[in-house]
DNA sequence: CGGCCATCTATA
DNA sequence: ATAGATGGCCGT
């Protein structure tokens, strides 16, 4: 047998840090195939598809000849991915220390990971055959396609709709032989920038002319802009400038920023291709979405976090909206910051990044600071607009009615009286939280979790929010009979009942995942209320971002003193974000908005200077504590997670592994019991690793992955998270 | 001693 | 991750 003298080191879908070696196929000629082509392999008798890393001798290979394996093909003739997102693959691979197969996964669209072939962009077409032949005048459609026909040369499938014409007129005068059909690829059309609705005012015009400032190359930008001082005009603005150099922008949203709302904003303002990636889009729909961006088709890419991975031929500009957002943290699998990976993939690029928020992170706010980000301030709202007015609310020994204090009754029924809209945000979903017995006091807990299960009312069941775990709400109390178990606390569902109640005649809307499932539902309700007089909604989080509600004057905060009381550091700094997302739903249109935050605590040093001076000099004091406390953003951070069904299992593993970690690089605490102590009959603890340099963590974290490898068995959930967001 | 479930091992 | 190997426990 000849002896193979090259092979494929390929990396596959597998949590593992092993490259796999195979030999060619024998149909395929040896020869040095660059990065990035995928390989079609039998993987433990299953065909799977990998990613080559590099053709290498067979010498370098420490694996037997005997264990090697042909692949079954070679799918691609080129690398399928750039090398600018290969880079930034790799890149995600060494600093989240994930194995770089499952980054593969993760950054691809599935069809691609299953080695389906990127779509033709072709489409059908119709061109002249004859030149002489002329319909006869009742022909309408006929005439009509000939026309466009001759106008442009061709006619797409695409184009139909438009001329109303259909597919079968087309047919009629292809077997006439007038017309020749065939697959083309439609040109790429001129890219059309309508004009902006209205005029910049002075501080968007500052931000244009800062953009216009800086030379080539790698720009990451703060855009702080108060809500409501038209930070979307300042995006459409520098889009188009990109797009008039002729290269791409590439815009992220948060999950649920991606409304239509959104979209036809920049549909309206641009005719050109857009590449737009939403959970909802079929797979085969994001592939050519996928194929339009890597091919420069696309001129916009717009989508939520995975959509950073998008290869691009030509990235000119990246947008971030809402910077400060969670859900650009992917929480499972690779734990990425999409928002960071941007600033990455600018430098990559060497483009500008541009991360807008009216509440901007820490970790950003301490990089304009420090003047390693530029930093664009917006502190007007446009227009006519007026800031909200907010002020606390002592709820200490007020008479409460279904959790809003009885006085505060009287300003939802005065604003209501003037037709304008209420919002009462409440962040939590369900009738109450709590089940309680009143004569021994038994609460109805998850079996499988440590918390207590959510009372939903309609539905006649009690919810786990955790595992979704549910059961029927009992009206007796298992443990001593009585007949007394009531509900305890307040939920959308209940505060919506009780203002349906109390207002009979306003309609009101109930806002939270349980009522906005359906899709397009939320958007239902949202251009309902558009035009509406007056209204109330009752609303979690999802009412907090980005909606504009321009008939909502009072805006109550129905429990503040929740997110005060949060687990981990930065639930403070996440309660201002969200206060200061909330107030600004109000009073966005001509009228005054004004904010009440009921509390029991309305001395806290840091909601008050929230209301009095603003999220800015909020977030500076918070920064001041972090300094002193040596917390992110001035050290960073890792957190170890493990899970197990038996508590001391998890426990001694842990101990273990901060016993054998190697001194010198940084501080291991814990182990510490997760906020949520046991999820799904699995107990959850954490190790929090802090260093003073990103290297040292990178070296302590890489150092305790070696040694976890020998304490973690089968049955235990192993996982590392870097620059962790949410520590529950 | 086979069957069944849980756990472990290797994947090229 | 996950297919296939290994091992423990029960019933006939």
């Amino acid at each position: 047998m000849l002896y193979p003298a090259k092979l494929l080191r390929l990396v596959l879908p597998v949590p593992l840090d092993t490259a796999y070696d195979y030999a060619f196929p024998e149909s395929e000629r040896v020869s040095d195939y660059p990065e990035g082509i995928r390989v079609q392999v039998n993987f433990r008798g299953q065909v799977v598809v990998g990613w080559l890393r590099a053709v290498i001798d067979a010498a370098e290979s420490a694996v037997p000849v005997e264990k090697i394996k042909p692949a079954l093909a070679i799918l691609d003739a080129e690398p399928l991915l750039p090398s600018s997102s290969l880079e930034l693959i790799q890149f995600a691979h060494r600093y989240y220390q994930h194995p770089l197969g499952e980054v593969f996964q993760v950054a691809n669209p599935t069809l691609v990971n299953k080695g389906q072939s990127p779509p033709s962009l072709k489409e059908k077409c119709w061109f002249l055959a004859d030149e002489h032949y002329t319909p006869r005048p009742s022909a309408a459609k006929q005439i009509k396609a000939l026309a466009a026909i001759k106008s442009q040369g061709q006619l797409f499938v695409s184009q139909l709709n438009d001329l109303d014409v259909t597919q079968a007129t087309l047919k009629t005068l292809v077997s006439r032989g007038v017309l020749d059909m065939q697959a083309r690829e439609k040109p790429k059309q001129a890219v059309v920038c309508h004009p902006a609705p209205y005029p910049l005012d002075t501080q968007q015009k500052a931000c244009l002319d800062a953009f216009d400032a800086l030379p080539e190359g790698y720009h990451p930008v703060l855009l702080e802009g108060v809500t409501g001082s038209g930070k979307t005009e300042v995006y459409l603005h520098l889009v188009e400038r990109t797009l008039k150099q002729g290269r791409q922008a590439l815009i992220l949203v948060p999950e649920i920023g991606l409304t239509p709302q959104t979209l036809s904003r920049f549909a309206k303002r641009f005719g050109c291709d857009m590449a737009i990636f939403h959970s909802s889009l079929s797979e085969s729909q994001k592939l050519v979405d996928w194929q339009k961006a890597k091919t420069g088709r696309a001129d916009i890419i717009i989508g939520t976090r995975s959509a950073i991975f998008t290869p691009c031929l030509n990235l000119g500009l990246i947008i971030v909206d809402e910077e400060h957002d969670l859900s650009y943290k992917q929480q499972d699998s690779l734990r990425y910051s999409a928002r960071d990976l941007a600033c990455v993939r600018g430098n990559i690029h060497q483009v500008p990044v541009v991360l807008g928020s009216a509440t901007p992170s820490l970790e950003t706010l301490y990089n304009a600071e420090i003047k390693k980000f530029h930093h664009w301030v917006m502190g007007e709202r446009a227009g006519s607009a007026k800031a909200c007015e907010v002020s606390l609310f002592d709820i200490k020994q007020q008479p409460m009615v279904e959790g809003i204090a009885e006085p505060l009754l009287d300003d939802i029924r005065q604003t209501l009286s003037r037709d304008e809209q209420v919002l009462l945000f409440i962040n939590r979903r369900g009738f109450a939280p709590v089940l309680m017995c009143h004569d021994c006091g038994w609460v109805e807990e998850c079996p499988a979790c440590d918390v207590r299960l959510t009372v939903h009312k309609a539905q006649g069941l009690s919810i786990c929010h955790h595992c979704g775990g549910y059961e029927r709400t009992p009206t007796r109390c298992p443990v001593c009979q009585s007949l007394s178990i009531e509900p305890q606390g307040v939920g959308t569902e209940r505060l919506a009942l009780a203002m349906a109640e109390l207002f009979p005649d306003v309609p009101s809307y109930r806002i939270d995942r349980d009522t906005t499932r359906k899709k397009g539902s939320m958007e239902a309700m949202m251009t309902a209320l558009h035009d509406q007089g007056r209204a109330i909604l009752i609303g979690t989080q999802m009412l907090a971002k980005g909606h504009h509600l321009p008939n909502v004057t009072l805006v109550v905060i129905v429990d503040a003193d929740a997110g005060l009381m949060g687990a981990d550091f930065r639930a403070v700094e996440r309660f201002g974000q969200l206060i200061t997302q909330v107030t600004g739903r109000s009073g966005r249109g001509e009228k005054t908005g004004r904010a009440i935050i009921q509390t029991h605590y309305p001395d806290h040093e840091q909601l008050l200077k929230l209301i009095h001076f603003g999220y800015r000099r909020f977030a500076m004091d918070i920064l001041a504590e972090r300094k002193r406390l040596n917390l992110p953003p001035f050290a960073y951070m890792a957190l170890v997670r493990l899970e197990a069904r038996e508590q001391q299992e998890a426990l001694s593993i842990l101990h273990q592994l901060i016993e054998k970690a190697p001194r010198g690089l940084g501080r291991l605490l814990g182990p510490f019991a997760s906020g949520l102590a046991r999820r799904a009959h699995f107990f959850r603890f954490q190790v929090h690793v802090y260093a003073d340099s990103r290297g040292a963590l990178q070296a302590l974290v890489k150092a305790l992955l070696t040694e976890s490898r020998s304490l973690i068995k089968h049955r235990h959930r192993f996982s590392i998270d870097i620059d962790p967001q949410d520590m529950a």
